[in-house]
DNA sequence: CGAGGGGCATCAGTGACTGAGATCCGGCAG
DNA sequence: CTGCCGGATCTCAGTCACTGATGCCCCTCG
């Protein structure tokens, strides 16, 4: 049973605390880079002496965290050893819990999808549902064929709110029923496994500091474009959960004066107008897509805005009229995030965003920089997950990951 | 020149910085407690062993920035003998550069004021501002009677948006001909201090984790209400500054939807629609002010506005509904912030706070409250700050005290 | 006035990082 | 083919912060 979050009084340091927090900056040098480093590298990057950067890779490749991999002879002199990230030292399972799909997925050290498989989210009572996910993530380990000893753990990423402390789902809008459902318990009791929880916003943040490469560095925001809309939020490549870990609720932020009235009394909220259902209802009032109003459910909703995104690629101007003002307001709500935290990059991810990013990409950027109140100073990145439409779950997989190699401050600090 | 900013590449750590880590650790744990700690009680909180405790007691009471005060003994037994902070061990030098006007401080460790000054901003060339302000640090130093190798350096206050690299201000909007000054290197130059430059309002929430007390630990942010609008963040104890120390502008929040005109082009920014200024405009519209629209500058605003309190604090409705909208405005903007950050606390502060705070603190918990996405886990605690009108100079002054003795976890990384 | 108990200091002991020097490894000139 | 050279890495102490064990000190209470 691990905690995620942080506790308030700062304690100290000491010796042990520290050498395996070197360990964990020297793998995360290694992990950024491309292609693997040398120990020299290495001694330069992070500024601990080549000796201490011999002793840590030793208790790498021990680990079989790291490989050596060949040298790089440029010159005289004796050739460099390149250390690289060992695939198979470790593993990490993620399960991304969405109102309507289950996605599971294997992922490796460097954060490649081994094994992968999906199943529709199912109605009934949480604990049914959640002995489902805990049946299916044994199959898909079996099926990985991976060294089972070599996992680290199981991630779950949750719609919000949640509660990190007891690692509970806590009254979801879409899910009904799952009311202060404490799966982090549950699911360790039938996995066996050491199993985190986290808002899916924030999953998606962490997959793209471990799985993202260059975009996944320093300060960004990622922005989740699910069935609702929220962010993940990265500092200084930490992640921010927050007091309780719901950081990055952004749903009320206003971007549209004449939107529709939301459930919070104000109009034109983020949520209420420019999530995909609302959209999806927005051209269907335009006439684009015909009129059958049958469900809002996922799926359905789903598949209309397929059917909107393939009209505006063939060239519907109405359409593009409409994913451009989809464009417009969200990027008010980015503004607004950005601003608040002045990070330099802003990631667009989540399931409906393969569809939508050439009309986003295309807009948002200028947006941004317009509202930009450090415009003076820098720029702000704009860019696209590389991580793909597993984000969710790749991200829970990566919560592991994260937790058990990212160097953490909080590593440094002595236990409560 | 120091830097306050964070390099991106994460250097690892050694002996002498966790040393010194821990030596902020134990002094942040005296400092935050009231009335001192034993060594024992130290042990404990910070989780380092006695013998420890009693080393780096003996480096900080040789240091003179904690003393012996006394024993406290309870029951059998030895008694324990109390560390309390010196507040003659550091002083520090804080001015706030405000469009209106400028506050000169000298500050104790322990975060008290021991001298403080004003002066009208002079409207001429920044050069000759600068040396003005100088001058007048001399002049405060020496009557405060101080010793003088005590001041571990000067902080500097200054409305964004500002280049935290060069420690320059970069055109802020109240005050014309500041572009891209480097004030920084100038004032270093003029004082021969170690001079930090950061964002008003970031400087105020700093002030509060030094000398708030209670409400300035943990996870907060700090509402600055001043001729603008802004806030200042900080997140389990650690100041959020941003890639270029710009964070916290929440300006273009919209609040308003019927709001006035924007120069972003959206109606209702909170920055267009709350802060005094339009307040005190809408007043007179009203008639609850009377008609002499003379100046909107600073200390015209100011002087109408605490009419309009004035007004208000003798039961005058219409006086007391434009406050009261204003502070509803004004919780919207708050929502969004803790909705994405998900703190613990807001704390209300800055020049025009002091007049308003029974009319929000009245309204504003309430509203907060209602919005909160994390409400079913967590509440969200509002207080006005303990630390006062010049919480900007303050604020400036416990930059230097928080750069140099608080634990902060770049501490401990190596340098670039 | 002595016993008891808690606070605190002293003294080694551990272990992570560091500096100096040795060793290893390949390329290159002779 | 051999020896030289330069750079990468390893070996071996050395330093220093934290820890565990031990003992002194000081106050309260019987």
């Amino acid at each position: 049973m691990t905690e995620i979050r942080q506790p308030t009084p700062r304690r100290g340091t000491n010796l042990p605390r520290m050498g395996d927090f070197n360990l964990t900056v020297i793998l995360e040098a290694i992990r950024r880079s491309s292609g693997g480093l040398s120990r020299v590298e290495l001694a330069q990057i992070v500024g601990l002496s080549p000796q201490t950067i011999s002793n840590i890779s030793r208790r790498l490749l021990d680990q079989q965290l790291i490989v050596e991999a060949g040298k790089e002879g440029s010159g005289p002199g004796k050739p460099r050893t390149i250390l690289r990230l060992n695939p198979a030292g470790m593993y990490a399972v993620g399960v991304h819990l969405d109102p309507a799909v289950i996605t599971f997925v294997v992922l490796n050290l460097l954060g490649d999808v081994v094994r992968h498989s999906r199943m529709a989210t199912p109605g009934g009572d949480p604990a049914g549902v959640i002995t489902s996910i805990a049946e299916q993530i044994q199959v898909l380990i079996e099926e990985s064929g991976v060294d089972a000893t070599k996992i680290a753990g199981l991630g779950v990423a949750v719609p919000g709110p949640i509660d990190l402390d007891e690692g509970s789902v806590v009254e979801p809008p879409l899910l009904t029923r799952w009311n202060r459902v404490r799966i982090r318990e549950a699911l360790t009791e039938a996995t066996g496994l050491e199993t985190l929880v986290d808002k899916d916003v924030t999953s998606a943040a962490v997959a793209e500091t471990w799985a993202g490469g260059a975009s996944g560095a320093g300060s960004f925001v990622f922005m989740y474009m699910g069935t609702g809309i929220g962010c993940g939020i990265v500092l200084n490549d930490e992640v921010v959960r927050g007091t309780s870990g719901n950081a990055g609720e952004i749903g009320h932020i206003v971007v549209d004066p004449d939107g529709p009235l939301c459930d919070c009394g104000q109009r034109g909220c983020v949520k209420s107008s420019a999530i995909p259902q609302v959209v999806v209802a927005e051209a269907q009032e335009a006439g684009v897509l015909d009129g059958r109003h049958e469900g809002s459910d996922g799926p359905e909703v789903q598949e209309r805005f397929a059917e909107l995104c393939d009209k505006a690629d063939a060239g519907d101007e109405k359409a593009i009229a409409i994913l451009a003002k989809s464009a417009t307001l969200v990027a008010r709500a980015v503004s607004v995030v950005t601003n608040t935290l002045d990070v330099e990059r802003v990631v667009f991810g989540g399931p409906f965003w393969g569809r939508v990013s050439p009309y986003f990409l295309e807009r948002v950027p200028a947006l941004l920089d317009t509202n930009n109140a450090a415009r003076m100073i820098h720029g702000l990145e704009v860019v696209g997950t590389g991580v793909g439409e597993d984000v969710g779950a790749i991200g829970a997989a990566c919560l592991v990951l994260e937790h058990t190699l990212a160097p953490r401050a909080q590593r440094l600090l002595l236990e409560g």
